[in-house]
Parts: structure tokens; C-alpha cells; sequence
DNA sequence: TACTGAAAAAAGCTATCACAAATTACCCCC
DNA sequence: GGGGGTAATTTGTGATAGCTTTTTTCAGTA
């Protein structure tokens, strides 16, 4: 099944992290939209594999809500919908900031630039058009902050959110032209160096209202 | 094993689901002390089924961080730290604030009542001193005011904090005496029926760090 | 007594099989 | 041509077996 974009098979990695993996891969870019069904078997046949680590793997997945596993033997991306959308955004606000928060006493230096190198490459995907990319780099740069606490429970919780956005996600990145959009990154990266908390948690609440809530309720409601 | 409480088997429950929710029980009562070592082979044999569903259910458990899998072919029940705890209660801050504020909306006289009918079934328990009876009542008084907005992402995620506290959870309840500790679930429930949002969740708040942060850390800290 | 190494035991992983349940396909009848 | 019922197919589920890896045991040696 082209739909689920292969992934390394890094070494020692058992067929079932493999499939999870790949799968997870797909559902955060996007690559299986909202609704799309899936079987146990089905996914098996598609990664070559038995259905054993498959159906771990989409258990793992619908732990994390990534994966309806409904009660008819269907499996299914989750659907979108307005309510739905504001409260995962609303949530996504709360622990963020809450992670952001929790973070900020470990900036560094080394860090920032690290950061800072992040969000260049960023500007070059967005000029090449590389949606794939824009995404991942600009998940490792959120979670490049929030890991800087060694103890971070909250990180879990963000990639799941970030999991049940991804279907629709791109389908907002799809619906506007990226290039055009302001990089809150920037604002973000001016205040950590001020080491500035208030500053860059307000960037990054912008951060996240502009990439995603409001071009998302206007595909959701219009 | 009897230190895995045996839950009812309901009718249409697979195997798996069934493995799922027993364990789950067992963490969330912390009848699995931290640090307890697991194999997929003793819980089947435990639960007296294959390892199949077992491993199913065990992943599923990993993805909600209430059980570690190490690299090594080992399972265990997560340690606690003091950094770790600290989070952890920061974050149950955080989230249950969130929670309650976008369920606030969606409160009733009628939802207050039962909730003040788990309240007091929870000062039985109490002077019952059944205290899987008081933890099962406290988060189901939690769960029902979260999960009065039906949209809310953020309840699988304050069970994982739950699963997560747990195991320590039980240490914490046995290292003083329950009877003589505040109640904040009646400020919550005067603050509910005043309609007053600040009020609930500063009491929801206190509730909170008198029911395991200080207790937790004085543990934790000698 | 302590350490090393080999053998044995235990455990994880995944393919496969058998069974049951649900879905789909198809045919007959109206 | 449409609808209902039955058969065929598909699918989920869970036990099992074979293989591999890890851990434990135990002996032999220094």
C-alpha cells in the first residue's frame, strides 16, 4: 500500500516497533486522511508481515488515540470535527505552554542555536514546498524544547495530540499557501535568548493558533 | 497471582480487553508496588491465558506509560523519584484545571448532586478505611466532572497520570491516616453550585496537593 | 573463594492455524 | 427491477509452535 510511506528499519528493531513505527509515521504526516478504514489484515498484507505485530502496533496506536478501534471489527483514522478540533487546539495550548513552562530553566545556549538551525531548515522547506518535512522539523522543534526536562510526562500527551491532528492537519496545510504565514518561531527563538518565559510563551501560543486552529475552523465550518 | 485483583468478565469482552482491564485495575490501585518486574509468560500464566492477548494488553498499558518496557527483555512497574513525582503532580495540576474549566460549561444540578452523592460515599469509605474503594470513588468524582464535556481529549490523559501515580499512590494512602485529612470535594461542590469557576478550581487545585504532593514528597525525601 | 565459560532453562517474538463472528456477494423470488 | 435470505468470503481472535536471544545455573579452574 503506497499510502504508508516506508520507513528505516533501524537494526535490533523487532516487527512489531517496525509497524508501529511506520504506521505512526503516517498517521502524524498525514498520509491516511480522517475516516480512512483499515483491517488487521489488511495493514499486515501492506507492510509484508503477519498479523501478530500488527495488531500490537494498532493497539499501541489506539492507546494513543490514534486509531478508532470501534466495536464492529472496523478500524479507522478518527474523523474531524469543530468540537473536536477546538478542544484537541485548546489542549494542545494548555500543555504546551505547561511543557514550555517546565522546560524554559533548562535552555542553553548550545540549545538555541541548535533551535535556531531547526528553523532555518524549516524556511527551506517551506520554500521547496515540502510538506513532509515542514512537519517533521517543526514537531522536532517543539520536542527539542519540551525534552530538555529529563522528566517530562507531559511529552507522551503532546505526540498525541500531534497524532490526532495529523490526518486533518494536512488537510489544512493543503488548503492555504504556507509561505505566507508567519514564523512565530522567530519570536520565539528572540525570547529564549532574553530568556524571556511570558514573551516566548506567548509566541508560542501564536505559534500554535495561526499554524493550525484558525485555518482549521474555517475548512471545518466553511 | 493474587496480587492481581480479579475484575468481572463481561459478556462480549475479548480475552484481551479482559487482560486490559485487569491489569489496569491492578496499577490503578496500586496493587503492583513500584519497581515490580513482570513477564508476558507469568501474567499469562497469572491470568491463566496465552502470552497473545497478554502482549496486546501490556503494549497497550506501555502507551499509557503505566508499565515500562526496557529494552532487555523485561517489563516492570515504573519507579518513582522525587523529580519524577513532581511532574507528575505539576502536570495532574495543569491538566485537571483544564479539564474542569472546559467541562464547567456543561455543569447541572443533577450532575452536582451525584457528584455530591460520591462524596459521601466517599467519607464511608473513609471511616470504612477501604481505601480501594476511596481511590476508585475519588477518581470516578474526577472523571465525571472532566467528562462532562463530551469532546475532551484530556481525559485518556489524566488516566495515564493516574495509572501513572498509582503504584506510589497506595504508599502515599498508607503513610498517614486518611480520616484525618481535608475534604476539598465539598468546596468544589459549594464553588459548583455557586457556579463559580475560580473558586472550583482553586479548590480542585488544593485537593490536589493535599492528596499527594506533599504526603508524596515527604515520602520520597525521607 | 572467586571468576570464567559453557550448558541449560526461561523468555520474547512472530508466523500459522483453527474457530467464530460479521460482512459481502449472489441468487431466487416477488 | 428491487428486496430478502442464504452461502461464501473476509476478518478478528487466541492458542500454539519453532526460532532466537537472554538469563540463569553449574561446573571447572586459578
Amino acid at each position: 500500500m503506497s499510502q504508508i510511506p516506508d520507513v528505516p528499519h533501524d537494526a535490533g528493531l523487532t516487527v512489531q516497533d517496525y509497524a508501529y513505527a511506520r504506521l505512526r509515521n503516517a498517521i502524524l504526516l498525514g498520509a491516511l486522511p480522517p475516516g480512512t478504514a483499515l483491517t488487521f489484515r489488511g495493514l499486515a498484507e501492506a507492510l509484508s508481515l503477519s498479523p501478530t505485530p500488527i495488531r500490537e502496533a494498532v493497539r499501541r496506536l489506539h492507546s494513543e488515540q490514534a486509531i478508532d478501534v470501534l466495536g464492529n471489527r472496523r478500524l479507522q483514522v478518527p474523523q474531524m470535527d469543530a468540537a473536536r478540533f477546538e478542544e484537541l487546539v485548546r489542549l494542545r495550548l494548555t500543555l504546551e505552554g505547561h511543557a514550555a513552562e517546565r522546560a524554559f530553566p533548562w535552555l542553553s545556549d548550545v540549545v538555541i542555536d541548535e533551535l535556531t538551525a531547526t528553523d532555518l531548515a524549516m524556511d527551506s522547506a517551506v520554500a521547496r514546498g515540502d510538506l513532509d518535512a515542514l512537519t517533521q522539523l517543526n514537531q522536532a522543534f517543539h520536542k527539542r524544547l519540551y525534552g530538555l526536562n529529563p522528566n517530562q510526562p507531559a511529552l507522551p500527551m503532546i505526540e498525541s495530540i500531534w497524532l490526532q491532528l495529523g490526518p486533518f492537519q494536512r488537510q489544512v496545510l493543503n488548503s492555504y499557501d504556507v509561505t505566507i504565514a508567519k514564523d512565530h518561531h522567530k519570536e520565539m527563538l528572540a525570547a529564549m535568548r532574553a530568556r524571556d518565559l511570558t514573551v516566548m510563551r506567548r509566541a508560542l501560543e501564536d505559534d500554535i493558533r495561526d499554524g493550525s486552529m484558525d485555518a482549521g475552523l474555517r475548512l471545518l465550518r466553511g
